[in-house]
DNA sequence: GTGACTTTCGTAAACGTTTTCGGCGCTGTG
DNA sequence: CACAGCGCCGAAAACGTTTACGAAAGTCAC
């Protein structure tokens, strides 16, 4: 005998009131609740989560599709650990659980996908690494089944999306360059068709006309999303013939192969070019000198797209009101002395 | 109508058979087989895993626990990222699929895992950051789940295990700072609980008493698992009076936070003083003078972490030689000139 | 004291599979 | 012709839960 029938046996009651106790129907006695939860706490008791979700038809859990090869996904992973955690934390406070999915290189994202919501596995979903047409989110769309994306995607039509602050991060960069005397800003971007290099240049466009500048496109260097793509930067840049005096970067780990290859070159930044990061990462905080970038709250931001994929799950709609959430998360400057340089 | 019974009905046959057509089962026409496999394509039926689970008492799925805040899990790359990556691969070849279970910072390590096993979600688990006593393995071991550990435990009687090969990194660090003439050579560790420092440690002690060296335990030095750790370690060696001409490091992180220490008093690694880090990694490779360290195929010792897991999991006894796998991952040297430094 | 209502609980169906068992029809053998 | 064997399939049970429904007993008002 196991499961919920031992327990039923061992207090000698019905298996309806023991599970009608323990999920905290109203239409049972205290006394036999409390007999039924010590119980259940004496014999180590644990719902088995196949029956339940076979019943209920939803599994207590949400996924988090990531991309396990990503030097694609434009982060490194401690960013998505910092995120899990948040997300965790509040799905924790509604009894249900984070599961990672991680697709492997060898398997083609949207296929993945396809297989993780037909198999019903969890009830909602977290995509990342939002492609700029991405075809996961017509098939999520069509499952039906609530998700969020942490990043938007292009042209796809209105989407639940919560995404860093490009925009706010190239206005502000440009800002900041501009007010330094600056007219010829370079933009280094990862070269993929991650969404996010293109919201960044958009917002990059808007903020130099706002300041009266002609956008010039060779000024935008799409490079490899790794600290290579820093490096290959950095050679393209010292290679124009007119050189820019300033470059903004879109992914954190630019920076790395840019300060190498400025340096081998005998350019430094700060001093003979000025440099303003993305986000502020654990490498960042040791370039010297020290790299003007913009910081957030990993677990906050975790805590928010929980929250907000919460609101497009109909089984919470007392708890957090209802809508289709897309917002941009807010970016803190952290100033450094690679921007320093000024005409 | 829904599932398999829907598709049963449009074919007109009993779900028995459709069942036994999907599932590969000899009693059953392969006239039928192609007509079910056809029908099933053709309505994008998938099986319900809630169903299945149900029925057959295992998920098709293995978990990969984390702890999603810790410092050990904060590699500076993507360390996990890549062993998922492997993991999947292998675990894909044979219908399974892996789900990372992220421990957040706000719960038990223990606790949660207990969760995960009685909820049965998994049929088979890898957990990593393993502690020298680990509460997690008595707690899998009396789960009868069949699991392997990314990492030995110290104390707590054999389990299955993965783990790079810390002694022989520890061996040849050794070996080769003291075939430079370095007789004080001092070991940074992070001072969590976490088992790794403690077997290189071991490995170190092992080393230098093969090279007829008292050991010090003064040079044993204790820091946080982060780059602040390695910046800490700088100052602790620069402040002892019988100054350490060598370091070696247990955890890659430390070397950045130590370059930069041991910079700001003007000492520089490879001239002043040789530096021998651990894992190969994206910032070691930036940093200068090239760090000397030990690199690996995280992809590779991906796959042979399942298929050790597999090798412990009955039902793919045919497959896999069943047997509790102990192993050490090899690493390969990657020479720099953080260790050029010669008495 | 009767009916209505409430509280509490047991019974049984249902969720979507897999798998055992038995049966049907056919073939081959004696 | 009888019977065994085989290939194929349908019926039904089982997995562990939740929940709709109804029943029993108690309460209350009249």
């Amino acid at each position: 005998m196991k499961g919920i029938r031992r327990l039923a046996e061992h207090l000698d009651i019905s298996i309806g009131t023991v599970s009608r106790a323990l999920n905290g129907r109203p239409d049972v006695n205290e006394e036999t609740r409390r007999r039924v939860l010590d119980a259940a706490a004496e014999l180590g008791y644990v719902p088995n989560q196949s029956g339940r979700s076979l019943r209920q038809g939803s599994t207590s859990s949400v996924g988090f599709m990531i991309e396990s090869g990503s030097g694609i996904a434009g982060n490194s992973d401690n960013f998505f650990f910092g995120v899990f955690d948040g997300v965790q934390n509040v799905l924790g406070r509604h009894h249900l659980d984070l599961v990672v999915l991680p697709c492997s290189t060898d398997e083609d994202p949207a296929a993945y996908l396809q297989r993780m919501v037909t198999r019903r596995i969890v009830d909602a979903l977290i995509i990342s690494a939002t492609h700029r047409k991405d075809h996961r989110i017509e098939l999520l769309n069509k499952a039906r089944i609530p998700f969020i994306a942490l990043g938007r995607s292009g042209t796809q039509g209105p989407h639940p999306w919560l995404d860093l602050d490009f925009e706010g991060v190239a206005n502000r960069s440009v800002d900041r360059l501009v007010a330094k005397g600056h007219r010829r800003i370079a933009v280094g971007a990862p070269s993929n068709d991650i969404n996010l290099s293109f919201v960044y240049i958009d917002g990059y466009k808007a903020a130099l006309e706002r300041h009266g500048i002609e956008f010039d496109p060779r000024l935008v260097l799409r490079v490899a999303s790794s600290e290579l793509g820093g490096y290959q930067l950095a050679h393209d840049i010292l290679a124009m013939d007119e050189r820019p005096t300033a470059v903004v970067l879109v992914y954190e780990l630019l920076a790395l192969g840019l300060y190498r290859g400025l340096n081998e070159a005998g350019v430094m930044p700060g001093r003979d070019i000025a440099v303003i990061g993305f986000r502020e990462s654990l490498v960042a905080k040791f370039l010297s000198p020290a790299l003007t970038c913009f910081k957030l709250s990993l677990r906050d931001l975790g805590i928010a797209l929980g929250e907000s994929l919460l609101a497009s799950m109909p089984a919470y709609a007392e708890i957090y009101p209802q809508g289709t959430v897309r917002r941009v998360w807010p970016m803190e400057l952290v100033p450094g002395e690679s921007d320093a340089f000024t005409l």
